[in-house]
DNA sequence: CTAGGTGCAAAAGGTTTGCGGTTAA
DNA sequence: TTAACCGCAAACCTTTTGCACCTAG
């Protein structure tokens, strides 16, 4: 059993337990569709991976699945484009570069605890995103042809 | 005439032409919306507030400017929340912190440069954006109690 | 056993598009 | 003069909700 296995097996049912949640295939499978390919993927797309090993799941489950996974702080939220929330399986601290033209994503780790200037008086930082807009090396070779 | 009617004035019009875009009254309008109170509205709440001077402008028409606005480098785009695209008048390097609970966004400066982190190879930078989630000094009180 | 989860279908936002009439340059 | 823009309404896409049935704990 590889690492990936075993973080979407039974430590998932624990996670999921400890946050209130139950233990389901369907949410096994969508965090498993996360875990398989980190490409931060829409909850559209997350659905047609799913359909593929269970042909019957719905996407108001798969939206079902996803928040359950993100209160469980298994999964975030990452708002790159308008109209369309993609899930990021990658806790640590990192940040995205995205690329405007091919909507490649691509993660950087950022130095731990990495400052982000003063805060307003009082503010208590829960998390915080870091977006980097721009072209990929690929799309912006094709862009200066 | 004060720093922001001048900014909204001629020199709209400029920067318009510039970009390859007319003038018009409703761009006008949509901008002085956006330059009157920085609280990051919103297209429906742009939409709200430029009616009371302009009833008869459409949500079509508030969407055009603001996308007019934004390709110009008068206005940028804010994504804090799931389904709603928040515009920003700030061309400042700055970012925002975000209050989950009462949805205030503050605007906080950025050190000039401030780096990112190492980038993927041949990455070529547009632009960034850092938000940061948590709870603003009231609704953080609220909660405690 | 039963609270919570699932699938379905309909509704609810937010955003875009097509079109006939209007206007900035 | 005319390409760009406006207002309106319909379409579109993503996300949420209500409900009857099912199932994990």
């Amino acid at each position: 059993m590889n690492a990936v296995e075993k973080k979407s097996g039974r430590d998932l049912s624990e996670r999921l337990n400890t946050g209130g949640f139950r233990f389901t295939p369907q949410r096994q499978q969508v965090y498993d569709v996360l875990l398989h390919r980190h490409d931060h993927p829409t909850a559209e797309e997350v659905f047609i991976r799913s359909k593929r090993a269970m042909p019957d799941i719905s996407m108001a489950t798969v939206y079902n699945c996803l928040d359950a996974l993100v209160q469980c702080g298994l999964v975030r939220l990452v708002q790159l484009e308008r109209g369309a929330t993609r899930y990021c399986p990658n806790m640590e601290e990192h940040c995205h570069y995205y690329c405007d033209a091919c909507g490649t994503v691509f993660d950087v780790a950022l130095a731990a605890g990495a400052a982000v200037g003063p805060r307003p008086r009082g503010f208590q930082v829960d998390h915080y995103e870091i977006a980097v807009h721009g072209l990929c090396a690929e799309c912006a070779g094709k862009r200066k042809k």
